[in-house]
DNA sequence: CGGCCACTTGAATCTAATCAAGACGCGTGG
DNA sequence: CCACGCGTCTTGATTAGATTCAAGTGGCCG
């Protein structure tokens, strides 16, 4: 691992307020890992060895079934990630691959039982940070059964704009397909949603995204603190994207 | 509380292996409380005081946005509900009403916050705990964005059919406009559905659901221990229908 | 017996997916 | 440097899946 990523590591929530010798000893045990892009880094249904923690690129989480993909979250650093599969120890739900080229820490499961056994403050950490994980499902689950495509990308759109710092122009940071599938729709669907979504405040250059009128977008998206509100919670599964590393 | 029903509350995973003290100390502090049907419990965004605990009856959890109402879990005894709430000390994301008459133990989020602090077995109950329902929420999010509706019910009746013990014949256990919604589909459509799998293995008597033949229905299913998987992971609120109490 | 509510069924509508074609951007290799 | 080829994105036409609106049935409870 390499000195200057120390400090953003040890600030995430996970290890932000555990003891020195604990975070040291859990460092010493896991070792750093470069990954070129498009690379699958694991495959749902495999057994879980390590917790990820993504330093540097993006990676997306997807899942598999009957020949159908579906993008569950798109991660950027740092954030640790699949830590329930590493807590059960049972097999992953979903599969991994980078985006970008990527650099992940790679830390032993069993390194991290042991230390979770070993220091309380830990323990309280992934109890938080699994809470937080498991609530920003329940929003996840709770846009896609109670809002249409269309209310699902004003609110996106809204919320990237949010966690960019409320910029009224930003380009997207994944491909549209993409976003697409994390969205729950087709490529073209996204495209004419996008499109539609002109009347309702927005403009389009690309892949530039210009909120010409907020007011009216937030109509369209009826957003709510009890769907939306990222940044409060769980920054690492929960939203496509979290906020720009620190 | 009732002296009966102690050994199935301490035979929760969340209590199973924690020390007698710590389960006693909490049982003090508990006070349990009873419901009449149709009762709301809690509102979404009302603040978690108390971890919950239905000891009789039947639970509903659901979630409201703009007028629209979807139902997120059924859940019956013995089963905890709202942890991930009462540990990050943030508002609730579903509202919870009782189906039938229940009762429910009431643990002061306080108490639980010290127990845990005072407990590393309990701490470890609650980690497992929490990843088993994120979990199972990744599980239902990956249902909504892979499978169609009509795949959505047949997995759901032969998951139904296998909590039961791998029973041909079975009652719905929850009215069938709470099932649509919990299936992501209106009652008109599931009623469509239903009918529609007559082609698919299934036969239908009112409330009664028969399996007819369940190669074909499976095959119309696409079952997948990668989301199906109930009964290995928590049996919180990660399914319908949790097996029956004990 | 009457009224309410869940459920079913039908018809029309709507949303989103699918199939198909063309435009554009980009990187590679000639 | 340009030309080619690939993959993404857009747009159009059509289809499929699911919702909505409406009417009718049956069961349950007062």
């Amino acid at each position: 691992m390499r000195d200057e990523e120390k400090p953003a590591i040890r600030n995430l929530p996970l290890f932000r307020s555990v003891a020195t010798p604990t975070f040291e000893g859990l460092m010493a045990t896991t070792y750093s890992q470069s990954f070129p892009p498009q690379l699958e880094l694991f495959r749902q249904g495999d057994h879980p060895d390590f917790l990820h923690i993504l330093v540097e690129g993006a990676v997306e989480l997807h899942a598999e079934w009957n020949g159908r993909d579906a993008v569950m979250a798109v991660l950027r650093p740092v954030s640790s990630f699949i830590l329930a599969a590493c807590i059960r120890d049972m097999p992953y739900l979903m599969s991994a691959r980078t985006l970008e080229r990527s650099r992940i820490l790679m830390l032993p499961a069993v390194d991290l039982h042991a230390a979770i056994r070993r220091d309380p403050e830990l323990a309280a950490a992934v109890m938080t940070e699994l809470a937080g994980s498991y609530r920003g499902m329940v929003r996840q689950a709770k846009n896609l059964k109670l809002r249409t495509a269309r209310e699902r990308l004003a609110a996106w759109l809204l919320n990237q704009s949010q966690r960019e710092g409320d910029v009224p122009s930003f380009v997207l940071p994944v491909e549209k397909r993409h976003l697409a599938s994390y969205l729950g729709m087709t490529p073209e669907s996204l495209s004419r949603t996008l499109a539609a979504l002109r009347n309702e405040g927005i403009a389009l250059d690309g892949p530039r995204i210009i909120i010409v009128d907020r007011a009216l977008l937030t109509r369209a998206a009826g957003l709510d603190p009890l769907i939306d509100d990222l940044g409060a919670e769980d920054p690492t599964v929960e939203a496509m994207l979290p906020r720009p590393s620190r």
